[in-house]
DNA sequence: GGTAGTCTCTCTAGTGGCTAGAGGTTCAAG
DNA sequence: CTTGAACCTCTAGCCACTAGAGAGACTACC
């Protein structure tokens, strides 16, 4: 049995957070101490780690409460694991693919000016004007 | 002169939307009408859709405001605007190589599962639960 | 000039996933 | 038994909005 403090070196998940998770319903200390401080075990350990490495990879909180939910439930299938993540990773796809036209754009824009001209010429300014001036929708 | 709902129309941005760049400082009415509506002209819608445009490129609110202030002094010299439009694309660039990562994460944590099996078997939970499966640090 | 129906007003509160800080209590080492 | 770090709860703030309540203003038609 450890501190919050504890734990929260272990798995680099800072001590407010781990609180937050708390009040979400993520993950419950295992007891209190006489003077009331969270005590975490082994299994609590675990648990954090499994929702930091799920952060990490984008996924958000009602994603990993059905998780960690499914998780807790080893004899159901796990179908919607699969979902969730097939899910996730589709997200991620459509956002690189929205950053990479938003690249394309930018890197138009930034190179169209030089930085050395007076505002009225910049490019930058004018295009941020003109929607006209861009070769991608977004 | 027109009301905020021709405003929202005819640029696409929404009516709470446009009242709240009034609030923080970004879009002030023209005037307002006798019983205290807002009232824009074609600097206001002008000045929408610059802002529009930048938030689609994914600037911030401080750098549009200071890119704003750079359009009203056309005289000055351009180069903060290149600064903050270069600052953004890398921003972008950043963000794409992270999703990027986690792309790879993801179908390979997806792919291993075929959704069919107990939980108990299922890679997507395993994968969570033991980082040491992962290729890549995230 | 009345009225119906849409638009607009201000204000408060909520979103997600935390982070920061105040003011007070508990713990562990010496 | 004292010191100082760690911990407690509670409130407020971040970004860029979004939602909703309750009240007032505008416009088109009769």
């Amino acid at each position: 049995m450890f501190s919050i403090g504890e734990l929260s070196r272990r798995t680099g998940v800072k001590v407010p957070t781990i609180r937050y998770y708390e009040e979400i319903g993520l993950l419950t200390p295992a007891g209190r101490s006489a003077g009331n401080q969270r005590r975490y075990d082994a299994a609590g350990l675990e648990r954090l780690g499994f929702i930091r490495h799920a952060r990490a990879l984008g996924f958000g909180i009602d994603e990993i409460l059905s998780l960690i939910d499914l998780q807790q439930h080893p004899d159901r299938s796990c179908q919607s694991a699969m979902e969730i993540a097939e899910a996730q990773l589709a997200a991620v796809r459509d956002k690189i693919a929205q950053l990479r036209s938003l690249e394309q754009e930018l890197s138009r824009i930034a190179d169209g000016c030089e930085g050395s001209g007076p505002a009225r010429q910049c490019y930058v300014l004018r295009s941020l004007s003109d929607h006209g001036l861009c070769s991608n929708p977004h």
